[in-house]
DNA sequence: AAATCGAAGTTGTATGGCCAACACCTAGTT
DNA sequence: AACTAGGTGTTGGCCATACAACTTCGATTT
């Protein structure tokens, strides 16, 4: 039993405070050396829990006076964003999740460079039809790198959570970068998602990696418009979000139509 | 002359010696221990600094192992993600900007929400066309309140950073929201960025706050996609990115063609 | 009435220390 | 050769303290 620090889970009880409007919003947090009184803790560990609040943006941080509590917080863990499954039930829905097809290949340049596997190695790639009580919503062309894959492989083809499987095998996600922009569908996507082809779809390209740095999964989704968006909050703080320029044709489909790019399942 | 911290100094110093690959990548850090000899500082300031350099997910942070270099580091601070004008020229591209139309309205009901400001309050609304090296980028969209319009208003048309003029009149910007979706063009769009009516776009929608949690801005930017895309680093240490799920219809233009929303600027 | 000053309260920066948890390597054992 | 145990190095968690920088508000002065 892995016990969570104290920090964590301080943090935890004033996120759900916050949430239930104990404070606001709008209304200021109690000082810092008072929550340390009242969780008989020191005031730097009441810090560490306020700091990911503050990253989170629920609440301001300034010297000299007391924190205030921001509205319209995000209300959201990293498991959720890691997880479609667990973020569909968290807004509500029913997740689900199809395999249309998988299977093990030499690993292309792009997935070489993004999983940091040398040229002969192998990957399994996975197309998922991802569903929204019911409705296609997003189509999720994942590429494992052979450890990873040798766990995934064997799932049976309707598992809704892949990622809280992995957690239970052992395997633990610690960071992962995004990037998001705009493809046309190409025949496949059209097909799956119920679209037609070279509608524009949201794309998110995402490499996650393990505490050592260890890339375990590369994926593209492609998202249905209309029922999703992306929020990031950035700060002084932190700085999470950048804007990246693609020289044209450069890993953007966008225009090309017909989706050269970067795909598993390409293949019969 | 405001004094940056010690932290932040020895971040920008580790940040800039990890950007010329002076460890790695894959390579490791020094020891907390040895980095604060080196500094001269106690172990509390460097794991500040190093704290830093994780968030944006510089290097790794493990119990028990020195930290690790991440290659495709991502090499923006705030104030590029800020600023377009700032942006563009760290791309080595030519920051264009033009106010297409400006002026004050009374605030819609988005507008009070979003800047929190009364039903009695006027807005200044600005329509402004962004370009790179001369080619259109972004239709931007912005609302500022009394006290921030009041400073932007006197401003050349073809000011080309709005970012970098606040800063100098007192206006510091603490935390920014976004919110990164798809719309197809209306009109105006088409217009301007010399796009087709109903062509996608990359659609960022952005508050951003004040130290105190005052919103300062309010801003709908349209991107023409190919050229542009948002990144995201998140993790265990800190979760800046969500999804978010809407309702059909419900603060999306998408699919209604003609741009029923929110924006400013539709008036003569 | 308005401006100035100062005290109290609060968060930011920095120091120093202690132990636990974990990774990594080595020497010894099996 | 493979496994085990232990020692060393390193980061994570937590504590206690001190002062600096800043906000806020009330009292005093102008």
């Amino acid at each position: 039993m892995t016990q969570e620090p104290r920090y964590r889970r301080i943090a935890e009880e004033l996120r759900k405070a916050i949430i239930e409007h104990a404070y606001g919003p709008g209304g200021r947090l109690p000082s810092e050396g008072t929550l340390a009184e009242q969780y008989a803790v020191s005031r730097g560990t009441i810090r560490q829990a306020l700091m990911l609040l503050r990253h989170d943006g629920l609440v301001t941080s300034r010297r000299g006076t007391r924190r205030v509590v921001l509205d319209d917080a995000p209300v959201q863990d990293f498991a959720q964003m890691q997880s479609f499954a667990r973020w569909a039930r968290s807004i509500g829905e029913v997740p689900g999740g199809l395999v249309i097809r998988q299977g093990w290949y030499p690993a292309d340049a792009e997935e070489q460079r993004s999983l940091r596997i040398g040229d002969d190695a192998r990957v399994l790639r996975v197309l998922r039809l991802r569903r929204l009580s019911g409705r296609p919503a997003m189509l999720e062309r994942t590429s494992y790198p052979e450890a990873v894959g040798a766990i995934v492989e064997p799932l049976r083809t309707d598992t809704v959570s892949v990622t809280e499987f992995l957690e239970r095998g052992g395997v633990y996600v610690a960071d992962a970068e995004h990037t998001i922009d705009l493809v046309r569908a190409d025949a496949e996507d059209a097909e799956h998602l119920e679209c037609e082809v070279a509608d524009p779809l949201l794309r998110e390209r995402r490499r996650t990696t393990d505490p050592a740095g260890v890339p375990l999964e590369w994926s593209e989704d492609r998202y249905l418009p209309g029922s999703i968006a992306f929020v990031v909050h950035n700060s002084l703080a932190s700085t999470p979000l950048t804007r990246q320029h693609m020289m044209p044709g450069a890993g953007s489909d966008f225009g090309s139509g017909s989706g050269s790019g970067s795909g598993s399942g390409s293949e019969s």
